[in-house]
RNA sequence: GGGCGCUUAGCUCAGUUGGUUAGAGCAUCUGCCUUACAAGCAGAGGGUCUGGGGUUCGAGUCCCUAAGCGCCCACCA
């Protein structure tokens, strides 16, 4: 028998091993219709936070629902090598050893990189399984795998040979921390406190100078133009002329170009071709040199003078005291600005003249706008409205900088020899080809995900079962990291889109609304979650709390109530359990239902209707809240209570064990722990495990009319109602009104036997909902109706009001649907008679 | 500058294609140890749905508009 407490850390206790070994969550039963979900792949970097632990319970739900539906459901699980932010975490354990990791031989450190994978790869498995999630273990796959790798490689080739991937000199964002190119997505704009510093240049051979503003004087090594609007009647007789660069002492000319904008600053712009990306387009159009002033790591180069060597800050610093020393400073001038940084080491990003390899974006991004067109191919974003960030990165992309120059990660597969290029899957014969020492950004390989998990390039009939994959879940702010990405390259490499359906979650946030991040310290592990909740109650809270799409609050206290819920569905179970320990399989029957049983029975055939429209909609909490409607107010302040008076009745026993086992099986995949413990304990079950059990499905048998128990459920409220504001104890008696049948309301409200007057009492008050009245005897002090009868009239008197009103309204009667004015009617109808009643 | 979202009970959130008197959990108040559950039960109170305008017989829901909060994208010499 059950304990009085539910007790997570018991019911969660081994169960998951079991199922792993069982072979529950392994795909592949070939007699059934394929469902897909790949698993967003974690970083190797570290642990699970909260947000994996809702994005990973929602793929659950799903999949574990359509397991139950009876799909060949596979969720295949993985994991990200994460480029650059493993590399970082790697480097940094090796600094703390002491070791400088980039004087490592390349070899050595990766050895390290691995032994760090396979450490952090044991602890998201870890995780995964207190988590519950039933991921099939056989087919899981990591993006530097031998197989994904070779997938990588033939994308790279064969991008290349169709000339959408291409090696070129542009400015790029430089992360000077982790010294490597990112893409526009990897970099962060913040605002920051910096000045704009006027400064003269004077004019080749005169007095006169130009006011040039600046945020970046450091800069002005790199300096090739002054620009100004050709459009400027200040300035325009002034181009083709030369300025002097300060401090270098360098002629350099006046040039036109619209990139000056005459309402910004002084309409006066410095050019730094090689240090900023306007200016590198502004350098194209008038053939200006590239002079690159500094080195990776955002120190000054050689060309800088005596400033060689220093940081980027402080040669700004030098620099601005030298002009200021020179009289070349007219005015500092405090501003905010946005400046970019490395999303993964936080540093300012350098724009950055360097050679890197580059995809070229609009032809891909153009065949998926296409076939978003495509009602039948396209990807459907859940809530809709997410469609509409992807298509506009589409639309405004440029080209995807994919070159790392990192270690972990897969190795470009080029190789130089001089001048000569080879692209390909392996080394060109011959001597003296080196491979491109650069890695490609890690969402080059995120981005095959969908179809290299499942053998891609190599046509096998795991690619061909479970490609495309039916759905896709993740948080919307890595739509332009990833959905995008894996849209195109699906597109371009399979002809079909990476997945059917495309589930878009918020980002959890802290109490106060903040997003929780390791600097705030607001971050909750979900382990520590489950040691207090349960996971059953951390998914549950995670799946169903907010609609879709929506960010969620996290709240301790909400984590409490969810408890509660599942301690209820314990103890409803505790009770069941009890009542029909001596029913036999061969005696279960659902025949000779009274009433109640009627009722229950079609309730749970609503639920199970709603659930599954819900969950087929991926609307978590309409489904949640379905459920928790049903199992706490239907099923245990009802039926439960209602059940007590026929106890002995093999029927009703039927009818608990029935109702009991559906509601397990309908919240499995929510709570599959709890469900897999209670369902265990029913005398007899369709299968070993609730897990592989079949999802209810609704039956028309059992669409009774529930209206009847529906209004002795009002009546019975009414009636509480009216004791307690009487205060009316346990001393009172009953008369019965009108014939009817008053066995449910006799027994829920203990007022058995027709009529029980004791004695004589000095008041008396007609409690009455629709068919039910029933004169209650008691005493009172003081004279009058009661505030229950007061009350109801009034309602009823505004109500009859409101409603004639309705009807009296020409507009309302001819222009409103008909079954909603009868029923109108209808309802006004009723409220009269028992008005009428009521008044007597 | 462009776009998106949010604003509903004290708090956190639901609210299907417009259709009774807008719901839930938590919190509050009242009464209960009623043998499944006091982490519970039975009740109650609490909302001019951010403001303004419009469409409609009818608006939390659709349209316009204003405000506050949050996010995304772009620009910022």
């Amino acid at each position: 028998m059950l304990e009085t407490k539910y007790d997570h850390k018991k019911v969660e206790e081994n169960k998951y091993k079991t199922w792993k070994e069982k072979g529950y969550f392994n795909a592949g039963d070939m007699s059934k219709k394929p469902f897909t979900i790949v698993i967003p792949p974690p970083n190797v970097t570290g642990k699970l936070h909260l947000g994996h632990a809702w994005d990973t319970s929602i793929q659950d739900v799903i999949i574990r629902y359509k397991r139950m539906c009876g799909y060949d459901a596979l969720w295949l699980p993985g994991m990200d090598h994460a480029g650059i932010a493993t590399q970082a975490k790697v480097d940094r354990k090796l600094k703390d050893e002491g070791i400088n990791p980039r004087e490592m031989d390349r070899d050595e450190w990766l050895k390290r990189a691995w032994a760090w994978k396979d450490e952090y790869a044991e602890n998201i498995h870890d995780q995964w399984a207190k988590l519950g999630l039933s991921l099939d273990y056989t087919k899981e796959r990591f993006t530097l795998d031998d197989g994904l790798s070779r997938a990588v490689r033939e994308v790279f080739v064969k991008l290349y040979n169709e000339g959408l991937i291409y090696r070129g000199e542009r400015i790029i964002n430089w992360d000077p921390e982790a010294k490597t190119a990112l893409s526009n997505e990897e970099v962060i704009y913040k605002d920051v406190k910096g000045a704009f510093y006027h400064i003269k240049y004077f004019i080749e051979g005169t007095d006169e100078f130009l006011e040039v503003a600046t945020t970046r004087p450091e800069t002005l090594f790199g300096d090739t133009a002054v620009a100004v609007n050709p459009e400027d009647e200040r300035y325009k007789h002034l181009i083709g002329k030369n300025v002097i660069l300060p401090i270098v002492e360098k002629k350099i000319p006046i040039i036109g170009d619209e990139h000056a904008d005459m309402e910004f600053g002084t309409g006066i712009v410095k050019i730094t071709p090689a240090h900023d990306p306007n200016d590198f387009e502004v350098g194209v159009r008038h053939n200006l040199e590239r002079v690159v002033i500094m080195n990776p790591d955002a120190t000054m180069n050689e060309l800088c003078k005596e400033y060689a060597g220093m940081d980027r800050f402080t040669c700004r610093e030098k620099v601005v005291e030298r002009l200021e020393k020179d009289g070349l400073l007219i005015e500092i001038e405090e501003i905010t600005h946005n400046v970019g940084h490395s999303e993964r080491t936080d540093v300012m990003v350098e724009p950055y003249l360097s050679k890197q390899w580059f995809v070229k974006m609009r032809p891909l991004a153009d065949a998926v706008l296409e076939n978003q067109k495509n009602k039948d191919t396209k990807v459907n974003f859940v809530p809709e409205r997410f469609e509409k960030i992807m298509n506009h990165w589409m639309e405004i992309t440029y080209d995807w900088c994919i070159s790392r120059q990192l270690w972990w990660g897969h190795r470009i597969p080029a190789w130089y020899k001089g001048d000569e290029v080879y692209v390909g899957m392996e080394a060109p014969d011959g001597e003296g080809w080196i491979q491109d020492a650069d890695v490609l950004d890690t969402w080059f390989s995120s981005a095959l995900w969908p179809f290299s998990t499942l053998d891609w390039p190599i046509k096998s009939e795991l690619l061909d079962r479970y490609y495309p994959n039916d759905c896709l879940v993740t948080g919307y702010d890595i739509i332009p990291f990833w959905v995008n990405r894996m849209t195109f390259q699906g597109l371009h490499f399979t002809g079909k889109r990476p997945f059917k359906d495309c589930v878009i979650h918020g980002l959890i946030r802290d109490k106060q609304g903040r997003k929780m991040s390791k600097s705030l310290g607001n971050g909750v592990d979900p382990m520590d979650v489950i040691e207090k909740y349960g996971a059953d109650a951390l998914r549950y809270y995670l799946v169903t709390e907010v609609s879709g799409g929506m960010d969620l609050k996290y709240d301790e206290e909400k984590l409490a109530s969810t408890w509660n819920f599942i301690n209820k569905l314990w103890n409803a179970s505790r009770f069941v359990l009890m009542n029909i320990e001596d029913l036999k399989e061969e005696e279960y029957t659902l025949e000779n239902l009274k009433i109640e049983d009627k009722w229950i029975l079609s309730k749970l055939d609503h639920t199970i209707k709603d659930v599954r429209r819900y969950l087929d909609k991926y609307e978590f909490n309409n489904a949640g809240a379905s459920l928790y409607g049903f199992i706490w107010e239907c099923f245990c302040d009802n039926y439960i209570e209602m059940s007590k008076f026929s106890s002995d009745d093999v029927t009703t026993k039927s009818v608990l064990y029935h109702v009991l086992s559906s509601i397990l099986k309908l919240i499995s995949p929510f709570m599959p722990y709890v469900s897999e413990e209670i369902y265990s304990m029913l005398p007899f079950k369709d299968e070993e495990s609730v897990t592989i059990s079949k999802y209810p499905e609704t039956d028309s048998k059992n669409e009774y009319s529930t209206n009847t128990v529906d209004d002795m459920i009002e009546f019975i409220k009414t009636f509480r109602t009216f004791k307690l504001e009487n205060k009316i104890g346990k001393d009172f008696g009953v008369k019965y009104n009108v014939d009817g049948d008053y066995r449910l309301i006799q027994n829920m409200l203990r007022i058995g036997g027709n009529e029980i007057i004791n004695r004589e009492y000095n008041s008396s008050h007609d409690v009455i909902y629709k068919d039910y009245s029933i004169k209650v005897l008691y005493d009172k002090d003081d004279e009058g109706d009661s505030e229950t009868l007061k009350k109801r009239i009034a309602e009823l008197k505004s109500s009859i009001t409101r409603r004639q009103n309705l009807l009296a309204n020409e507009g309302y009667t001819s222009k409103a649907p008909k079954n909603i004015v009868d029923a109108e009617r209808e309802k006004l109808k009723e409220e009269e008679e028992e008005l009428k009643r009521i008044k007597g």
